[in-house]
DNA sequence: ATCATATTGAGACTGAGTATCACTTGGCAA
DNA sequence: TTGCCAAGTGATACTCAGTCTCAATATGAT
């Protein structure tokens, strides 16, 4: 549910859905022209062109060129914290986020996962962008924080709901990676189910321990 | 050891210091007029026009304006780095890591303290800043990853590396945000106090639980 | 002193992001 | 329909970060 969200919410008021198709052309064009051309190398003045927008209507839309190229990225998480504020938690918080995420996840669009995919890869080739989706999340983190202090009744300085929030977007971080790079092979599922195996991987990974004497890190 | 790095490092090829020099009093200079004027507010001129230096060694020396911003963060980190270098692991490896951080931190200088409040302060009230911050610590982590993978012979796709270097910046994070806030009251040994207790806190968060019924939370 | 080599500074140039203002277009009431 | 209001659009000018090139200057070795 709520899932869909593709290019025409039907009883949307008419205007909206005029800016809607414009914003997901000039994320669709960003991603297909940073991606040929390279990211700094393609102006925003290329790309409004490419969408036949003025330049000044992009920067109405989006506050940044980067903020173009990460849409994928962005959606996901508004997703999630829709999805949080709907939900009532109870037992242990973090396998209701592992099956929150999870959730989210399945529900995404059919075109998510390619686009999704293609805006990693992106992503990993530029400084700039790298920068700005590393903010992006760290601002979904602190929302996410907010969130969780509000419904659990806890007071902002308790660590716990940090550490939950920095988790989640961990156990995606190791989830999506491997399955990027695999190309995105075997689709939302393959991914729900890779979220799954991060979220557990995390408190046994705290576990870890070093032989006794390690033979290359002598001093 | 290795905890001096002041201005003068003796027996350095004397060149090197007066870059070191002039790198120190633009990163100074940056913090100053930042925190006075506002990190957009002021420009590269301004800031070089103030240390009699030109626009060009700057971006010699920064790669970015808001390089200049976060030396002190800058300097932790690298410091960080160099001590894992140095360090054999033995043991719970989480242990080993909060124990490095604290060294790290029990042994930076005098000065640290407050710069590093003063630039947390200044990252907090720009975008800018944010993402270029956020940026720092994802490369941090990267490294600290191919570190601990290589000094523990873990392929790079094992994601216990990953979720430990993650781990150890949050635990900073965790650690550092209310001591900023307090001003850093108490100094660099209530930081170090309050780093061990972050680490500690991460595990017991893995465990929060919510009540059955949530009052607040139904739909 | 002299020569090769770094380092610096000056200036021009590109492109992102902002502000302003005139213009158009969609939505609505009479 | 017609006219009106509001919201959105496009053109233009401007600031400033970051890059590049080249000349000037310092540094160090012989």
């Amino acid at each position: 549910m709520t899932a869909d969200s593709s290019t025409s919410d039907r009883a949307l008021p008419l205007r909206e859905r005029k800016k809607l198709r414009t914003r997901r052309a000039l994320a669709d064009a960003a991603l297909r022209l940073f991606t040929e051309r390279g990211f700094e190398a393609t102006t925003v003045e290329e790309l409004v062109d490419a969408v036949e927008v003025s330049r000044s209507s992009f920067f109405r839309i989006f506050p940044a060129k980067e903020a173009a190229a990460i849409e994928a990225e962005a959606e996901l998480w508004s997703a999630c914290l829709a999805a949080l504020d709907r939900r009532a938690l109870s037992g242990l918080v973090l396998a209701e986020l592992s099956d929150l995420l999870g959730e989210v996840v399945a529900g995404l669009g059919a075109d998510w996962a390619d686009r999704y995919v293609a805006t990693r890869r992106l992503v990993l080739t530029s400084p700039a962008l790298l920068a700005y989706a590393a903010r992006h999340r760290a601002e979904v983190e602190q929302r996410l924080t907010d969130r969780l202090a509000g419904k659990l009744s806890l007071p902002p300085a308790d660590l716990r709901p940090q550490v939950l929030a920095e988790v989640t977007t961990t156990a995606w971080r190791l989830a999506a990676r491997p399955w990027v790079h695999g190309g995105g092979q075997g689709g939302l599922p393959a991914l729900v189910e890779r979220v799954g195996r991060a979220f557990q991987a995390i408190p046994a990974s705290l576990e870890l321990s070093a032989p006794e004497r390690p033979a290359d890190a002598e001093l």
